[in-house]
DNA sequence: CATGGCGTCATGTGATCACATCTGCGCCGC
DNA sequence: GCGGCGCAGATGTGATCACATGACGCCATG
C-alpha cells in the first residue's frame, strides 16, 4: 500500500475522488433508497483510508444525499412522500427559472445537442435501463440549464437530484416506461419557439411528471 | 490537553460543535468577506484536533460558505455581483413560496411572534448593530418560514443565506440603516389579512431590496 | 426450549504523525 | 540599493492508532 505518495492523479485529493464517485452513482440511482454504507468498505473500494471516505460520507449527509442515523451509521435515504413533493416543488421552481434564464440564449447548436440526448433517451428506455434513463435525462436538463449561466442556481438543482437519486431509481424501475419523455419535446419546441410561457410550462410538467405517480 | 475523552457534551460531536459555531458565525456576518482561517486555529479555538476542524471547514466549503483555494486554504468568499443577483433571486424564489406555504398556517400566536421580533429589530438598528440586524432579520424569516412545514426548503434557504452572511455583513455597515424595515410590516398585514398575493410581493420586496443598492 | 446476559467483532470518532507544498522573508550577489 | 534564490516555518492532506459504542451471536440458566 502506497505511504503517502499518489502517482495517479494529484490534480484531484483522494476525498475528492471518493466523493465524486459516491456522488454520481447517488444521483443516478445506482444505489438503492435504504442501502448502508461503511467507511472502511468506501475506503477499500477507493483505495484510500478512512480519513478521506469520512470526509465525503459527511460531505454528502451535509448535502442530504446520505442520512446518518445517531450511531454514525450512513445509508442512502429513504424519502418520506411529503418530502418527496417538497423536493419535487424545489425541482420546478428553480429549473424552471433556469430554463427561462437559459431561453435567451439558446441558439439552434444548443437545441441540436439536447435533441441528440433526447434522441439517446429513446435507446435506454427501449433496454428498460433505469439508471441510463435517469442520468441521460438530467444531461438533458444539465444541458439546457447550463445556458443559464447561473452557477449558484445550478448547484442547488443538482443537490436537490442528489437527494432524489435513490428514489428515482426506485420510481422509474417501478414504473413502465416505454415511451420517451413528450414533455422534452415541448421543451425543445418552446426554445425554438421562443415561448418563454410555454417553457415555463413544460419545463414544470416534466419535473411534476414523475410525481404524479405517487399521489394517484 | 484532554487524550480521547470528552466530558462537556456527549450529545453533539465535535465537529458538529466545530461546524455550528462557525456556521452560525458565518450566517450572521461576523466574519468579513475574504477573512482567512486555518484548521490549526480553529482547532486551537475550539479546543479539537484538526481532524474535526477539518470536517467542519469542508463541510462549510462544500455548502459554498466558505471557498478554498487550489492549494487548500479557506476564507470567507468575496461575491461577485453577477453571484449575488443569483442568491437573490433564488431567495426570492424560495422563500415567496414558503411563505406561502406558511400562509394558511400562520395563527395570531405566529403574528404576535413576528411583531415582538421586529419589534426587536428597531434596537439593534438605533444601535447601529450589523450582525445584530442579520440576526434578527433571519429569525423573523426563519419564525414565519417554519409554519411552512417544509424542512427541505428550508434547508435550501439557510444554505443561501449562509452564502450571503460575509456580503450582507458589508452591505449593511455600509448602509445607513435607521428604520426597521418596512416591508415586514407589510408582511405582516398580509399575513393577518390572509392575501396571498400580497404576501409573496412583500417577501420578494424585502428579499431584493438590499439588492437594489448595489445596482444602483 | 426460551430468554437474558455477556463477550466479541465491527464501526465511527478523534488525535497524532509523517509528508508535500506553499508562503514569506531574509540573505547574498550584482 | 535591488532583485532573485533559498531556507525555515506554516499549512493542508492522508494514514494510522487508540478508544467508545453499538450490534450480533453464543452460551448458560431458569
Amino acid at each position: 500500500m502506497q505511504i503517502t505518495t499518489r502517482h495517479s492523479d494529484p490534480s484531484a485529493s483522494a476525498h475528492d475522488r471518493v466523493y465524486r464517485g459516491l456522488r454520481t452513482r447517488i444521483m443516478h440511482g445506482q444505489i438503492p433508497p435504504g442501502q448502508a454504507l461503511t467507511l472502511r468498505g468506501i475506503g477499500r473500494e477507493f483505495d484510500v483510508s478512512m480519513t478521506p471516505a469520512r470526509e465525503a460520507v459527511q460531505r454528502l449527509v451535509a448535502e442530504g444525499a446520505l442520512s446518518m442515523s445517531a450511531s454514525g451509521r450512513v445509508a442512502t435515504p429513504e424519502l418520506s412522500n411529503e418530502r418527496i413533493e417538497e423536493l419535487a416543488a424545489l425541482r420546478a421552481l428553480i429549473e424552471v427559472e433556469l430554463a427561462s434564464r437559459a431561453l435567451p440564449r439558446a441558439h439552434m447548436a444548443l437545441i441540436d445537442r439536447l435533441q441528440a440526448i433526447n434522441a439517446g433517451i429513446a435507446d435506454v428506455v427501449s433496454n428498460r435501463d433505469a439508471v441510463g434513463y435517469i442520468r441521460t435525462n438530467l444531461e438533458f436538463h444539465r444541458t439546457l440549464y447550463l445556458r443559464a449561466q447561473a452557477p449558484a442556481m445550478l448547484a442547488m438543482c443538482e443537490t436537490v437530484w442528489l437527494q432524489l437519486g435513490p428514489t428515482m431509481r426506485a420510481l422509474y424501475s417501478r414504473l413502465r416506461r416505454s415511451e420517451p419523455p413528450q414533455y422534452h419535446r415541448l421543451i425543445i419546441a418552446a426554445l425554438k419557439a421562443g415561448d418563454e410561457p410555454g417553457l415555463r410550462l413544460a419545463v414544470r410538467s416534466d419535473v411534476t411528471q414523475g410525481l404524479r405517480m405517487l399521489t394517484t
